[in-house]
DNA sequence: AAATGGGTCAACCGCACTGAT
DNA sequence: AATCAGTGCGGTTGACCCATT
């Protein structure tokens, strides 16, 4: 067993890793009378160790019912369920998972689970989307994520949800670059380059002028909303859409205890998230004859259904880079900002 | 092949709770 | 009511494992 080399406490008592020996003394004793008092069985066994040291021993290790090995993934949902519930209250989470330990519960919950939540943008504390993404492309690897997470559940009908996630998050991305745009296009200085460049162009065939044009939109009716306003909270939204598609895909797994299940969220998609009407290069596959490798692959590199999937996310982000440089892209951004979030153009 | 850094998990630490005196 | 012992619980530690550089 891995562990510490051995130590002694101030009294003598041994400290540190169990040796076989030690535990077949435990295990013995135990078996025969009984733990009885922590504190005198380790003088009554013959152990030079705490009381407390030989509980801990058996409750987390040596005791015959335990069950090792990997949770398994109805197990790993339970706890996630269990937790959002009960907080770090790992000895209650544990008496609802037969076998399993407080102390093994809480190494996978700190070591796995809780950094999976956080991949998929969900405070492990409180459950919920978290809500510190200023930033979108900090929080598009979790988008992403998320709806590659969904589209690896087995079940055709939530793929339909996993393909309008995609198309959410595309959609997202694609606003941020128009917003980086217009920060820029916005600045005087960027003007007079652009027109030392270009030339007097005429309206037509230069959309600069309709971006700038939104750009004075966003800035002034949109008051204190412009970009910082309107992109968390299509974020919020898209977040909890992916909490509500969770709590459908539990919705349709085989019934568990009552702590295994999760109350369905009403609202599956709000109606104000914008769905794009271009094709943007496809960041996943959701599709089940092509399910996706995970973008992030601490999630879970066992859950790489697809790992030599052919298209890498920085492809199609180079892709979408290359769109990006039509007129016509530009001009179906601009048609959809301008239906969105913000007073229509006049 | 060696170095490095992150992940894992058994074990420890210290505080809180409970019941007996 | 105060004190103490025993136990339970959650947080933290640290050695080992393993993939990556």
């Amino acid at each position: 067993m891995m562990g510490r080399p051995p130590r002694s406490d101030e009294n003598g008592l041994k400290k540190g890793p169990w040796t076989p020996e030690e535990d077949r003394i435990l295990i013995d004793y135990i078996r025969t009378h009984g733990h009885g008092s922590w504190r005198v069985l380790p003088s009554l066994a013959g152990l030079n160790r705490c009381g407390k040291s030989c509980r801990l021993r058996w409750t987390n290790y040596l005791r015959p019912d335990i069950k090792r090995g990997k949770f398994s993934d109805e197990e790993e949902q339970t706890i996630i369920n269990l937790h959002a519930g009960l907080g770090n209250k790992w000895s209650a989470i544990a008496s609802h998972l037969p076998g399993r330990t407080d102390n093994e519960i809480k190494n996978f919950w700190n070591t796995y689970l809780r950094k999976k939540l956080l991949q998929m943008g969900i405070d492990p504390v409180t459950h919920k989307p978290r809500t510190d993404h200023l930033n979108i492309l900090a929080s598009l690897p979790q988008l992403l994520a998320a709806a590659n997470f969904s589209s690896l559940m087995n079940n055709q009908a939530l793929d339909i949800n996993a393909l309008r996630l995609q198309s959410d998050a595309a959609t997202l991305a694609k606003l941020h670059v128009l917003h980086n745009m217009l920060q820029v296009l916005g600045n005087p200085s960027t003007m007079e380059t652009m027109n030392l460049i270009s030339g007097p162009t005429s309206r037509e065939n230069q959309p600069f002028d309709e971006l700038l044009r939104l750009n004075s939109q966003l800035e002034g009716n949109a008051g204190n909303l412009p970009f910082g306003g309107f992109i968390p909270r299509e974020l919020t939204q898209l977040q909890s859409n992916f909490i509500n598609l969770e709590a459908s895909q539990q919705q349709q797994q085989p019934q568990l205890s009552e702590y295994q299940q999760q109350p369905i969220q009403d609202s599956l998609f709000a109606a104000n998230i914008p769905t794009s009407s271009t094709q943007l290069p496809a960041l996943i596959s959701a599709s089940p004859e092509h399910r996706p490798a995970i973008v992030e692959n601490k999630i879970d590199p066992n859950e790489i259904s697809n790992p030599s999937s052919s298209s890498t996310n920085f492809e199609a982000w180079g892709d979408l880079m290359d769109d990006v440089a039509s007129d016509s892209y530009w001009r179906d951004i601009i048609n959809q900002a301008s239906s969105q979030s913000w007073p229509p153009l006049s």
